[in-house]
DNA sequence: ATACCACTTACAGCTGTTGTAAGGTTTGTG
DNA sequence: CACAAACCTTACAACAGCTGTAAGTGGTAT
């Protein structure tokens, strides 16, 4: 079943929400607290998200842009903010979709469903910046040329996409991509990184992927 | 630069339309023509289709309705019908998204942006009833599984889905795959059905690509 | 200066893909 | 039913690309 997590402080609204979706067939979920509504969000990993804009700490808006970096979800602003340069905002930090409140539950249900239709066919894209991979095919795509890694550096990248931008240790290299964190040789790790810059080099992209000497490595795209 | 086909038979509209995303940078166009308007439309090959709803001839959901089933372009849906059954009956066609006239320029170009944006990391995505087809890594997805066709079966694959509802006749099939109409070895083609056939039916698709004697071979999802 | 960590290149084994060959099955026709 | 043409299937060997190992070079912190 398909989550759906809302995040709207006003309390009955919230709940009516739910229930307009779950009568859909949805799994629909709000936080009630917005404490670290950032990192719950992350973890609920949702299909689409629901977005207020007023919320109490962060607003949907902050919430929004700093998500469409990674770009896992598609996010549906709604909002009582009618104005145009509402809308403007919304659409220009990346959400997938902007109503106002009210919102006829049909309305809702019929854009929450294309939402999810769309998104449905990105599924196994990973995103980081400005590259995207397939995690299925191993496709990196970076501007509008692409590249077919092959398995062992596409894990790695993979991983190394999944956590960015934090490091990755060599265990837990090890562990995603040998399935092993004992000592296969340390070496093969390197080997294959050199691989891996080689194969990013093709597209255009230097000095991405980076050693923290003694501690692992990391993607840096910010530059790019 | 990217191709936008605006389908609207209000002229003085149209060209407001036309100088609006114009001056945004697209290509934008606009047949006044609407005889064979599906043939043109699919001819034309565009980004983004924007659709009046009444229209002479077929209508804007009928278009798009007949071009979602190969889904290769995002559509917009534009009309004076301000009703919600409007909009539920357009999404539910599979339109992108859905806004009344008038309509703010701003508007349309964040709409028209965002379609475009998401629609880029589709780009090569062929699309032939519930069968999609990276053209790239020849990614076959049919409901949730998939399977990574080899090179040859890819292409063989690609030609039916591009061709899809029609048949693809023998000669045909060498340019396209072997790039020669030479004999090779009539075999080869038969070899390579088989082994596509056998492809699909691990995913669960049977029957879908059946040969006519004498003529070439089709793709027929419609029990799918 | 030294020890450790990281990088690079070459190589051989392995896997998956491809066309050819050979033989079997289906279909249409007289 | 007999026959031929068209189509299907399986097996096989050549080939290409991927992977880990090995060996040697380069860089860095103490």
């Amino acid at each position: 079943m398909l989550r759906i997590v809302i995040v709207e402080d006003d309390i009955y609204l919230r709940e009516e929400l739910i229930h307009t979706l779950k009568k859909a067939g949805y799994d629909a979920l709000g936080p009630s607290s917005f404490e670290n509504i950032e990192e719950e969000l992350a973890a609920l990993r949702p299909d689409l998200a629901i977005l207020d804009v007023n919320l109490p700490g962060k607003s949907g808006y902050e919430l929004c842009k700093s998500f469409k970096v990674k770009a896992s979800f598609p996010i549906l602003i709604l909002t009582a903010r009618d104005t145009l340069s509402d809308e403007l905002m919304a659409l220009g930090l990346g959400a997938d979709d902007f109503l106002t409140k009210p919102c006829h539950p049909d309305r809702l249900i019929a854009r929450t469903e294309r939402l999810l239709q769309t998104y449905h066919k990105l599924r196994s894209l990973l995103q980081a910046g400005p590259l995207s991979l397939d995690t299925d095919t191993y496709k990196l795509t970076y501007t509008d040329r692409f590249l077919i890694l092959a398995e062992t550096e596409g894990k790695i990248m993979k991983l190394l996409m999944e956590r960015f931008p934090n490091t990755v240790g060599k265990s837990e290299l090890f562990f995603s991509v040998w399935e092993t964190e004992e000592f296969v040789d340390e070496n093969i790790v390197q080997v294959n990184m050199s691989r891996l810059r080689k194969s990013l080099s093709r597209l255009g992209i230097d000095n991405a992927v980076r050693n923290i000497r003694g501690k692992g490595y990391v993607l840096e795209v910010d530059g790019l």
